[in-house]
DNA sequence: GTAGGGTTAG
């Protein structure tokens, strides 16, 4: 079968220690009851826990009951578990619905397998696959989307292209909107905006009806895309509106989120006004602003530095009876933070902070990410690192910008002894470093003087195939034509530098 | 009972 083809390569790279794949393959077909006996729970308990604790009782509870309850209800589970983004601990509880031969479907393989692409372990995903076949789950849209947006969630747009090529030429699978809308958005993520519309244009051919979500996107890049100058704005706003009169056309009319999009649009370009223009028209046209819409704006008005603005709104939202959720959070810590960085505003972002109580809402690492960010812009290392102990002691773990951030604030004030040992621990946390990192580090270097370190490192990203950002090159240069460092370094700078900065924008050729 | 659009690092 051609689907083995997709299989073999990355079935042979599939690591034992996230899933364990012979005790996957061994457990025997389900004898999971049809009937399900385990009716005192309403309904919505399984799609509804409140925490990882609730769920992980719920779980024990459940395996403990005999019969056992249906596949609906673990998988409804194992889905709540998998919104509040506790990806080990779903992969964990897969493996013991497993060793229960609970009969695992669908539903439960395409969470599971976004699971494995949310732990950047896609081509573990990709072996998932097998254990599908064996239990006979022929992979459905659902499982084609989870692993096509792994590969774009990797930023493996390359792959992510041949692997949606292929399930369309084998017609292993006709991709559906939702799965359109997750190339298109890979081809976005790499600047490749023509391929993107043309996509629009084949989905379309192929009978597959673009809804507001794929418009919405389309108007977004073509709107926020930076590689397009000044001069094309206006063709930028004419194509946008080329694209709403396309959806009147086919029947779509804009809903509030079509609006949002426009609104967040008008907002990145710091048009504020404009940008209340369309609120006001959304208002005219008694659609109902939701919270993303208010989120756009607030966003606006952060990113125009318009903070008491920000702050009226913010609590506008709350009069409104609209609840903040961590998207409006972050943006509003982030807009107090983004201003002139006093002292005063440090206080009142911690405040919000600490406002929000015991929350899921500062349990999330993003939040935390701005607030370190922020703290150590503003001088106040000691800060940051305590927010920094908190997240650990939360039990949350530290992602790559929340190290490089750190990294980045030690650097800031010269410790570069300690900036260096956060790198390095890393690793061992299973975080590993990335562009962005080595750049971070390099650049604490060079303030420093420390021009073996430097040396040392551009050697590393050589190897790993990293890319210098502009500044990091400009400094660079900068002690090269200072004789600081030895210009026989240039060879090895000059394979460090990315493309882009050589040529300019690169559209595929394809 | 499943998926895709709004927040964070150089």
């Amino acid at each position: 079968m051609a689907i083995e083809m997709i299989l073999s390569k990355s079935a042979l790279k599939f690591r034992a220690n996230l899933l364990t794949t012979n005790y996957l393959l061994k457990t025997p077909f389900s004898s999971s009851s049809n009937v399900d006996h385990f009716e005192q729970h309403p309904q919505s308990i399984y799609q509804k826990v409140a925490n990882l604790d609730d769920a992980l009782n719920l779980f024990d509870q459940m395996s403990q009951r005999r019969p056992l309850p249906s596949v609906v209800k673990f998988t409804q589970l194992l889905q709540s578990i998998t919104k509040m983004k506790h990806f080990s601990h779903s992969l964990y509880m897969f493996n013991q619905m497993c060793a229960l031969r609970v009969r695992v479907n669908h539903y439960t393989m395409s969470i599971i397998i976004k699971c494995c692409c949310q732990l950047y372990h896609t081509n573990d995903a990709f072996a998932v696959l097998g254990f599908c076949f064996r239990r006979c789950i022929v992979p459905n849209v659902f499982i084609f989307s989870a692993l096509l947006d792994g590969l774009v969630h990797e930023d493996r747009i390359l792959k992510s292209e041949i692997f949606f090529k292929k399930l369309i030429k084998q017609k292993l699978c006709e991709p559906n909107v939702v799965m359109y809308s997750t190339m298109i958005k890979g081809l976005c993520k790499i600047g490749n905006n023509v391929i993107a519309i043309q996509l629009l244009r084949l989905m379309v051919e192929r009978g597959c009806k673009p809804d507001v979500v794929v418009y919405s996107n389309i108007i977004d890049i073509l709107c926020k895309d930076k590689m397009i100058d000044d001069a094309f704005k206006l063709f930028k706003e004419m194509e946008a509106s080329k694209m709403l009169q396309e959806m009147l056309d086919v029947g779509i009319s804009p809903n509030v989120q079509t609006f949002n999009i426009l609104v967040d649009a008008f907002c990145k370009e710091g048009k504020v006004d404009e940008a209340e223009d369309v609120i006001n028209i959304m208002i005219e046209k008694r659609l109902v602003l939701d919270v993303v819409s208010y989120s756009s704006l607030l966003n606006g008005y952060c990113k125009s530095l318009k903070i008491d603005e920000a702050m009226d709104l913010f609590n506008e939202m709350t009069r409104k009876g609209l609840k903040h959720d961590v998207v409006t959070y972050s943006t509003m810590i982030q807009g107090l933070f983004q201003g002139l960085c006093n002292n005063h505003q440090l206080e009142e972002a911690l405040s919000l902070f600490h406002l929000v109580g015991d929350s899921k809402l500062n349990s999330d690492v993003v939040v935390y990410n701005i607030l370190i960010d922020g703290a150590s812009k503003c001088g106040k290392l000691d800060i940051a690192k305590t927010l920094f102990e908190n997240l650990t002691n939360k039990g949350l773990r530290p992602n790559v910008r929340t190290y490089s951030v750190m990294i980045s604030g030690l650097c800031r004030k010269g410790l570069v002894g300690d900036a260096k040992e956060l790198f390095l621990k890393m690793e061992d946390s299973g975080c590993p470093q990335n562009s962005v990192t080595y750049n971070v580090l390099l650049q604490g270097f060079l303030k420093n003087k420390l021009y073996d370190d430097v040396e040392m490192l551009l050697h590393e990203m050589d190897g790993r195939c990293y890319s210098l950002d502009a500044t990091t090159l400009s400094m660079l240069l900068d002690q090269i034509a200072a004789r600081s460092l030895d210009n026989t370094l240039l060879e090895l700078i000059g394979k460090l530098v990315p493309k882009e900065l050589m040529d300019g924008p690169i559209f595929s050729p394809k």
